[in-house]
DNA sequence: TCTGGGGTCCTAGGACCC
DNA sequence: TCTGGGGTCCTAGGACCC
């Protein structure tokens, strides 16, 4: 018996600060996302008081007011470091491990022929991982990774934070009742699609031509059918995939409109894309920059982009700095206040397979490379930013508002929890 | 006043090649 | 009536995910 078991953690964000602040358990939680613009993470009791992930902050000031919330800015150096350590667990305990995302990991089991013995492993994962990180979290087991998705969702409804799909009739009911658009890979734009021909449940997705959902959704819809009908059609990538692109963009706690200032910003994104590259140990050929207005204001709108491939790969910033300096100029346009700016390496590859030019230096080799390793030691020991470029800025007025973190309990020395 | 950020995959169409 | 056929590579855009 081949079974996929989906680890999906609780409202992750929320229990990571929960684990460091008890008093926050059977409290309204809410995580807010970078600038603490909007609701990325709820608790349960938050979702009870009517408010859905993707709200406004400042659109629940009242409730916030009246009922206690806590809120809090993201803290992902924390959310990060807690993820590491529940993957670490769930790698002891079985076999094979696909980290899927921050939160969520698929495991493979093989070679247990018991329904019983897997829901007891599943039991014990769960106890384990709470043990050590006081996350919590929902097993959802079935034949393919399509399913383990909605066993997932079963699991989080109570039932003891586990739901095995494995018998055909409770699947086939379990599909009646389940709309399309909480399928996983089938999104809001096909749901309206599918639902033209009366397609509105798992099972009326299975039960439609396999020409039907090829047309209208491509090969992908027609995987995701295949796998609600139990045959697995995604292998499980155990090893983490070759990074294509790097993305650093950030919305500005102050909307910036001069040409010196929306530099700094897309410097600063933009070293912290290639100090990404070289930690990863890879580097890059193409930079595109891109800029933009604020969207929900009604003041005039601006939003473009430009992207340029350098002469070779490399992982130095300068040079990245440099283009960054020089496409920011062709696309800029005086007189509109920027909320958001962003850069994205792409033509990513290893470092060590680097084909040099015939006529530079192959990045490895110079003298670039050695400063760029300094500045990062530096910076990885005593901080972020503590030696930077100057164009970056030294003021940044701009920056991003994150009021409420919490502390880096786990990763910095001077971070730790005191107890009083 | 205040509305996130970082990714992947697939497809269609154009340019180009022999 | 009918105007070659087969292929690759690149890009932009759309869809999805967390």
């Amino acid at each position: 018996m081949q079974i996929y078991a989906l680890v999906d953690c609780n409202h992750f964000y929320v229990s990571c600060e929960r684990a460091f602040a008890p008093y926050l358990q059977n409290q309204p939680v809410g995580i807010l996302s970078n600038n603490d613009g909007c609701l990325v993470a709820l608790s349960p009791e938050l979702k009870n008081l009517g408010v859905t992930r993707g709200t406004p902050g400042f659109k629940i000031n009242e409730i916030v007011k009246n009922q206690k919330v806590y809120l809090f800015s993201s803290n992902y150096e924390l959310y990060g470091d807690m993820s590491t350590r529940v993957m670490k667990i769930l790698a002891s305990m079985v076999n094979d491990i696909e980290i899927y995302s921050i939160d969520e990991a698929f495991l493979f089991i093989d070679n247990i022929s018991d329904k019983k013995i897997v829901y007891d492993l599943a039991l014990e994962i769960k106890k384990k991982v709470y043990q050590f990180t006081s996350i919590p979290i929902s097993i959802g087991l079935a034949k393919t990774k399509t399913l383990a998705k909605i066993a997932t969702n079963m699991a989080k409804k109570s039932f003891n934070g586990i739901f095995e799909l494995l018998d055909e009739n409770i699947e086939e009911n379990l599909l009646k009742s389940t709309s399309i658009e909480n399928i996983w890979g089938i999104g809001r734009n096909y749901t309206k699609r599918l639902n033209k021909y009366g397609i509105f449940t798992g099972y009326d997705f299975i039960k439609a031509s396999p020409y039907l959902i090829r047309k209208e959704m491509g090969i992908v819809g027609e995987r995701s059918q295949l796998e609600l009908k139990g045959t697995p059609c995604s292998d499980m990538t155990t090893l983490p995939p070759d990074t294509k692109s790097i993305i650093c963009s950030r919305s500005f706690g102050k909307p910036v409109s001069s040409y010196e200032k929306l530099l700094e910003t897309v410097s600063t994104y933009c070293s912290t894309a290639v100090h990404n590259l070289r930690e990863k140990g890879l580097v890059a050929k193409n930079l595109t920059l891109f800029i933009t207005t604020n969207p929900f204001k009604d003041t005039k709108q601006y939003a473009n982009y430009i992207n340029c491939s350098l002469p070779d790969y490399t992982a130095y910033t300068p040079e990245f700095l440099n283009l960054c300096a020089i496409l920011l100029k062709k696309i800029f346009k005086e007189n509109y206040q920027y909320k958001k700016s962003g850069i994205m390496l792409t033509d990513i590859i290893k470092q060590n397979v680097i084909q040099p030019n015939l006529f530079s230096l192959s990045y490895g080799d110079d003298k670039r490379h050695l400063v760029m390793r300094v500045m990062d030691k530096i910076n990885n020991k005593f901080g972020t930013e503590k030696i930077y470029f100057a164009s970056n800025g030294v003021k940044k007025s701009w920056k991003m508002k994150r009021e409420k973190t919490s502390k880096r309990f786990t990763t910095r020395w001077d971070e730790l929890m005191t107890v009083k």
